[in-house]
DNA sequence: GTAGATTTGCAACATTGTTGCAATATGTTA
DNA sequence: TAACATATTGCAACAATGTTGCAAATCTAC
């Protein structure tokens, strides 16, 4: 796992930090998004608050992590996947946000319909956010 | 216009008062969606903070205005139209932000196609929020 | 190992959102 | 319309979240 963030990091022209690879660590070993917050909680004994607002920023223009859309102000970020990691920009994204759970889960390979916008309307990218519940709390 | 925004706030069983109309106007007059700051800036000489921190939330309630996911952290609130005004919890949204003059623009009539979720997924809301560049910016 | 560049932590500050409570405004009833 | 009960507002104080500048520490490349 150590090599794994530390390729990425490299890759993607960054130095090898404490707080970088540990952040990165977090979101490998996390099966959803995570808030700002989360990431905070779990490592604010290591990690100056700035810290982690400034690793994320970086994260997110070196386009390694991507933000979630979310309905009430919470900024959620997810891992991008290899083959997205690149040209972030004109991607599009789906997201499922579990309202009993609260898990985040990015749903990698649902393809989006494309959508008609009104003439002269130019898209670039499309985000689709649903919410209801997952397969794990539908099953309790 | 008065009268309009006193129909809309007693139909919702809610007391008229300055705050609640002089908010429900700005957005009828605004023709994309409002976030607090812009609700603040517009009205903020007359009315507390905290009444606005309210009165978005009692909107959003009782139906009358509904929140917009957005990527970066802001929250934004447009107009419900009348006959997405109750129930609005099932609904499904598709919004358009412009990146060159921000507005956003609320896709009333355009379909929302049906996305396939993976088995145990039970969706209860869809928002699209697409970005780009709007009509008038691409005109310009 | 050392020099130069990058990153971190601290401090201070700005913005955004929340809560309790007294004062005020609203709706209702007589 | 006066008066009561209820709902709303504004204030103050606070909590949470995000930003900036700068010196110290860390990292990378040589």
């Amino acid at each position: 796992m150590k090599s794994d963030t530390n390729d990425i990091l490299k890759k993607n022209q960054l130095s090898v930090t404490g707080s970088r690879t540990a952040i990165l660590e977090l979101f490998q070993k996390s099966n959803g998004a995570l808030a700002h917050a989360d990431i905070e909680k779990k490592s604010s004994e290591q990690f100056d608050r700035v810290t982690i607002y400034r690793t994320l920023q970086v994260f997110v223009e070196k386009g390694i992590i991507h933000t979630i859309p979310t309905t009430d102000n919470s900024v959620l970020y997810a891992l991008c996947k290899d083959n997205c990691s690149q040209g972030h920009h004109n991607d599009n994204h789906a997201h499922f946000i579990c309202d009993v759970c609260d898990l985040t889960y990015c749903l990698e390979h649902i393809a989006i319909p494309a959508i008609n916008l009104p003439a002269g309307f130019k898209q670039t990218r499309t985000d689709v956010v649903m919410s209801g519940i997952c397969k794990n709390c539908s099953n309790k």
